[in-house]
DNA sequence: GTTTTTGCTCAAATCGCTTTGCTTGGCAGT
DNA sequence: ACTGCCAAGCAAAGCGATTTGAGCAAAAAC
């Protein structure tokens, strides 16, 4: 049905050599053959197979990119930047979601690698770091972006977590609030545990301390979760004046709970986000917000995967950029 | 470096064939050799390539995916349908964005053929027709999601848009409502054309008309284009009571706009969506809006492509999914 | 006029796997 | 003991490219 190379030889009278030769620019070809071939595969419509191609060796021009969930906006928009990188290398991008679930991680790494692509952004958090041994092993490319994997040596890409917890708290506390809680993901994932840090250790500079109990951590559906968790700080006795959410979602769970409760923010309650999403521009008030450079993270990951070194990174295994604060209308001075 | 069905032979003592067909659970293989090779093959950490597989004639069990945009929420969760389903069938996924342009889509198109994909899903518009030739011509599967291509005989999967619209200017019209307008995307979306037809046939039979300057079109930035088209509208001496928004992007804008100018919705603008993404769970007010089953939808344009008939489609080239109307808080009866 | 060099081409090997007969040895039937 | 079968295993031929080295004619060097 389709075209072969051996198609375009015959029909052209040449050599399937001579063929493969024009396609890769390679080798000797005088100008009059080059141009009868060149004529022949388009009078044809030939496209040369990338199967077969990557079969002698060459690359299979394909990443794959591991998501906890593509329909999550802040992943979204790194696959769009990572897709877009991609895209302007001549690659086509795989997409994974994990559901971080380190079963199904397992699964699309060894898919991703009988399928041969030439590199792997990894997105999502891993708690079994034996995962990555199989094809580290065969030196398949690895990238992490957006989640570190403390320890390991694999070339990482993220935002600086520590430091937009200390932004979100310096905020916080230069509103006057003395009463702040935190609402994460799930305990094992490593960037939302960093950006408590961070916060709180911006707290205890100022004095402050956060205590265990105003900290609360999800589950999968992050939404739900924030909501549930923020009202149950909602119904302390002393209850807090700010929450730090350590991402978008949860942050619109808070303010849903506030909504319900007839709390009003941020006049009662000062709700801060992270990842600075599409949604944090839709809410009502509007999200503020740490964002994270989802284009430049996405740009460099790929760069970095295919070693083009499009704006030098290597110089160190792990890629740090700065989070900015987004302030919009969450946040305000607590009541007196 | 990786191992190959050669290694594990040699290690075995047996031949290649015999491996293969252990693979592939075909031939004839004593238990015994074959508890054996499983053996070798556990042992040795040998996974098939699916190249080399590929190139023999099997498949590549992997499809493709163009949407316009993957970071828009609507298609992200198109996309983790398809995922999905497509999984579970032992599939992967290439995911493309073409950002409504032909020119992306034709490239995408030729790309994902040299790949030998299994399928092709295409959600997203396609003004020249001829741009499927190619591929149609080669035999690759494909099938449409969300989108259609009047005219084409090629399997569909949509939702009822025209009903959809239908819905809409049933819910405003049960209302009171008798000054509507319209917010919709480029001109050249199907989609969009169908759900205005629908909404003005629902008027029609309602003995109201709408008349063509309360009809907007956007661009690319739906929010931004849906926010300045609304602010349009609301300039007029005669404005309309309520605006159905072809989709969750632009009604968001359209609330912005309202807001901005300090007009009260739903209390003096009634605003309607389209697609019931987590946006429109998350605005204030929450968005009323038609709901497409994203996941149903999905799941069956996987079905379609890989002939699982899961939920035997074929009868029919055009599988045509029932929309929903789901009420919120940004509708309202007009002010009298 | 012979020998080298240069410039093109092409035959053939390879990549890792599937698949199709062909062998072969063992066993039942007569 | 001879024929016929069957089951199990294998050799070999692709699949569609890339790549290397050999071949060969024309041009350059001697």
């Amino acid at each position: 049905m389709k075209a072969t190379i051996y198609d375009v030889a015959r029909e052209a009278g040449v050599s399937i050599a001579a063929v493969s030769q024009v396609i890769n620019g390679k080798g000797k070809i005088s100008e009059e053959r080059r141009a009868k071939i060149m004529d022949v595969m388009e009078r044809l419509g030939y496209k040369p197979s990338v199967i077969a191609a990557a079969l002698t060796g060459k690359k299979t021009y394909t990443l794959g990119l591991l998501v906890p969930d593509i329909s999550n906006p802040f992943f979204a928009e790194i696959a769009r930047a990572v897709e877009d990188r991609v895209d302007h290398h001549g690659y086509s991008l795989v997409i994974c979601s994990t559901d971080n679930q380190d079963e199904r991680v397992e699964r699309y790494l060894t898919l991703l690698q009988q399928k041969s692509v030439d590199g792997i952004i990894i997105g999502t958090g891993i708690e079994d770091k034996e995962l990555l041994a199989p094809i580290l092993a065969k030196s398949i490319p690895v990238t992490m972006i957006a989640r570190g994997l403390p320890g390991e040596a694999i070339q990482t890409v993220t935002v600086d977590d520590y430091e937009g917890g200390r932004l979100a708290a310096q905020h916080l506390l230069s509103l006057g609030h003395t009463s702040m809680a935190v609402l994460a993901e799930h305990p094992k994932v490593t960037s939302s545990q960093e950006r408590i840090r961070g916060f709180r250790e911006a707290m205890a500079e100022s004095g402050q301390t956060l205590p265990e109990y105003f900290v609360k951590s999800g589950g999968r559906d992050l939404i739900k979760d924030g909501k549930r968790n923020a009202s149950e700080l909602m119904r302390y006795a002393e209850r807090p004046t700010a929450i730090f959410c350590c991402n978008d979602l949860l942050a619109i769970g808070a303010l849903q709970a506030a909504r319900e409760l007839g709390i009003s923010v941020p006049r009662e309650l000062s709700v801060i986000g992270f990842d600075n999403t599409i949604l944090a521009t839709v809410t009502n008030p509007a999200l503020t917000t740490i964002a994270q450079p989802t284009e430049r993270m996405g740009g460099l990951a790929v760069d970095i995967i295919l070693q083009k070194n499009g704006e030098q990174p290597d110089e160190s295994s792990r890629t740090v950029l700065a989070p900015e604060l987004i302030v919009r209308q969450s946040t305000a001075a607590p009541l007196r």
